[in-house]
DNA sequence: GTTCTTGTTCGATATCATTCAAACAACGTA
DNA sequence: TACGTTGTTTGAATGATATCGAACAAGAAC
């Protein structure tokens, strides 16, 4: 179930903590959706898990199951239509980062 | 003293919270810099006076004192630089807002 | 069927952020 | 000088967020 509209609020909310930018910087950086166990390292199974229920929330991520996993979507373009440049140009912001 | 670097988590966290995001709102909406009773309206003078030294230390705002009052200026060029993008798309996200 | 992997939910705790009132400082004006 | 305006600082209270371990659910692998 994505959620239908994104707010800005939700979205700067969710951009603003350490753990998920790198989530989603990772998801931005990889070719490909990614399951969670590829999206963290600092933090617990169960925090981790708590940060991609605010990112689904706040529309940031989609979340869908195969087999075994589960495997996020950075949902991009639909993010794009409603927050122009928003999510881009914060991904561009952090990409000098290797 | 205005800060010499703006850090992407500084700024992201600092637009991050309704108070603040209007008060740069209003700064951007306005066409010159504004003292700091104009940009607040719902919130006692201190909590508003802890809000503006967020949005300074995260590079956003500049202030400089006028006689009896202090103005602030949304240092949008300067972030522009740093961070390309990301304030103005911000602002313009939340525009269509009059 | 048992076990391993993957991720979520629950409960509890700790940490951080926001808020206010009161006291203060600096300036302007009467 | 005394008074009103403007904004900051401080201390304390509240509220919101982040964190973890333990228990759980669904598949996969054996």
């Amino acid at each position: 179930m994505p959620v239908p509209v994104v707010s800005l609020d939700a979205v700067l909310q969710a951009l603003a903590d350490p753990v998920r930018l790198e989530m989603v910087r990772r998801l931005a950086a990889a070719d490909g959706d990614l399951p969670c166990g590829g999206l963290y390292e600092d933090v617990a199974k169960s925090t981790a898990s708590y940060h991609f229920t605010l990112l689904r929330e706040s529309g940031l991520l989609e979340q869908y199951v195969v087999g075994n996993r589960k495997f996020n979507h950075l949902r991009t373009d639909e993010v794009e239509v409603v927050l122009p440049g928003v999510l881009t140009s914060v991904l561009a912001a952090l990409a000098p980062r290797p």
